[in-house]
DNA sequence: TTGTCTGCAAATATTTTGCACGACT
DNA sequence: AGTCGTGCAAAATATTTGCAGACAA
């Protein structure tokens, strides 16, 4: 935990940013919910618990500049919210996402399971591949149990 | 063009829907438009040439309807409005998008080319896919050759 | 002191809702 | 008459921005 606060303290410095102690509250509740896919709002209110002084605007430009570091990245699952969600250090690609349309729970997938699918479409469509976003849609494990 | 609209005609019926001339208009709007990724406001301001009458609220709504009759699908690039997209008919999938970084244009993929992938996650995860959605991010052909 | 960062409030943008009226059956 | 659909205006939601003051180098 503080060693990932540390690298993401240098990575602010590197670019000449700070690591407030609003900002580190807020990299703390990311760290503290990382299997948890919160709104700006969700994280305002984690923060708020541990830093009540702080504004809502700060939460977002916190969690824009984390954006551009690449240490969270901004999702959307199609509810009119953005959510954020670290990015695993050292992951060479963002990782996939599980959304159930029973209880709208989110699970997440590791695995990168696209190489071949990328290989296609770079030399298909001549796109340079930097980043992807996928999502399936449909029952997870724990509603199938449950209709069985 | 009239085939396609009076399939999605008895798509209502069948949901006890009527074809209204507004919705004829946004429907036609968005046939002419197939291979864009129009905003609930670009809708609106093409609709509005053929109907000046119409509403915002009503083009929302009519779009609301689309999605849920699965004509359209609602997509979300990561800027902050949501984006339709015409369903082609009877593809089994919803089709996928190359974003650019540089230039921001979106081009299609109309190859599935995730059924091994959709094998895996079905039977690793006990997850039943429904419907997916992939985007990829990166250079498109024309940035590439432009800047060699 | 200089520039960064913050909280608050106001502004903006997008989408949804309430309601009275109109059209069609 | 009854239902569905519409336009308008207002409300709700989500996010961004302006600005004056706080803080640290």
């Amino acid at each position: 935990m503080e060693q990932r606060i540390d690298r993401i303290k240098k990575q602010l410095h590197s670019k000449s940013y700070k690591l407030t102690p609003q900002r580190e509250v807020t990299v703390r509740v990311l760290l503290e919910h990382e299997d948890d896919h919160l709104s700006a709002e969700d994280v305002y209110m984690l923060v708020k618990e541990k830093y009540p002084e702080i504004g809502l605007a700060t939460v977002y430009r916190t969690l824009e500049l984390l954006t551009e570091l690449k240490v969270v990245d901004k999702i959307n699952f199609g509810d009119g919210v953005s959510r954020y969600d670290l990015r695993q250090e050292g992951a060479a690609h963002f990782h996939h996402h599980l959304v159930c349309i029973e209880c709208g729970s989110v699970d997440e997938i590791q695995e990168d399971l696209l190489e071949d699918v990328e290989k296609i479409v770079e030399s298909r469509f001549n796109f340079e591949i930097k980043d992807h976003r996928l999502t399936f849609h449909g029952i997870c494990y724990r509603c199938k149990d449950k209709s069985e």
